[in-house]
DNA sequence: GCCACCGGTGGC
DNA sequence: GCCACCGGTGGC
């Protein structure tokens, strides 16, 4: 039986910050690494064969999203960065947990507000897991972290939500769209309503409450720690850092 | 000509 | 100041 925390003993908005945990883990200057294409990913570093985990790459990005089969490139040449791997903090030891698929990471982000992630529930991928494993990545200044989010609805099937890391950052790091069915672009909500008003075959069952265009907030690793030992302290001082 | 990408801006 | 939206444009 997975431990709970009880919800109604935090200050709505400490019980919002304790919950803002999903996070991408942003790979920021991947493009040496690109694997071969079809080659499984292993790369997660402390990780044993064991958990089979399937890290997100550019190459399966080309593979599940059907959106580059390139890495694409700005004018300068600089080739934009991709997620490389999802990971969500655990409410109750505050271990960092990598989450198998973007799919699954979808799955837990639309619900994270009234179902907390713990590490149990991991437990298909992972049967040994627990809070007592220690953490699947530690901030090491090699990666750049965004905040996501929560409870951002998962796209209606058969759409794709993409986040888009631009190569050159200037306004803004990142750009969402989704893609219809049938792999049309879309950009913005009004976009979706007309998309949808014109596609009645296509809108069947889908509504606007399932988009949304929030794209998750950049931060330094160092950032990141301190908001996180900030907000243990004004949520749960006892708690101890993994 | 198309479209991916990025910057500008208007509304809040 | 932030962010949703979209126009412009450069590369293909």
């Amino acid at each position: 039986m997975d431990p709970e925390i009880n919800l109604q003993d935090l200050h709505p908005k400490k019980r919002w910050r304790s919950e803002l945990y999903a996070q991408f883990v942003l790979a920021w200057q991947n493009n040496n690494q690109l694997p071969a294409e079809g080659t499984p990913e292993k790369n997660v570093n402390s990780l044993d064969d064991n958990h089979q985990l399937a890290v997100y790459t550019p190459a399966d990005a080309s593979a599940s999203d059907g959106t580059v089969t390139q890495p694409p490139q700005n004018q300068a040449g600089r080739i934009a960065p991709s997620v490389e791997a999802y990971t969500v903090q655990c409410s109750l030891c505050y271990k960092w947990r990598l989450i198998p698929s973007k799919e699954k990471f979808e799955e837990i982000r639309e619900h994270l507000i009234e179902q907390p992630f713990v590490c149990r529930a991991l437990y298909q991928w992972r049967p040994q897991i627990s809070c007592t494993v220690k953490t699947d990545l530690q901030p090491d200044g090699s990666k750049l972290w965004a905040i996501e989010t929560p409870n951002i609805p998962r796209p209606p099937p058969r759409w794709k939500r993409i986040l888009k890391i631009r190569a050159s950052q200037g306004t803004r790091f990142a750009d969402v769209y989704y893609y219809t069915p049938s792999n049309k672009r879309l950009r913005s909500t009004t976009e979706v309503q007309r998309y949808l008003r014109e596609h009645p075959n296509e809108a069947d069952g889908v509504d606007l409450g399932q988009f949304s265009f929030k794209i998750p907030l950049l931060v330094k690793e160092k950032s990141l720690e301190e908001h996180t030992t900030r907000v243990l302290q004004d949520g749960r001082k006892r708690r101890r850092m993994p």
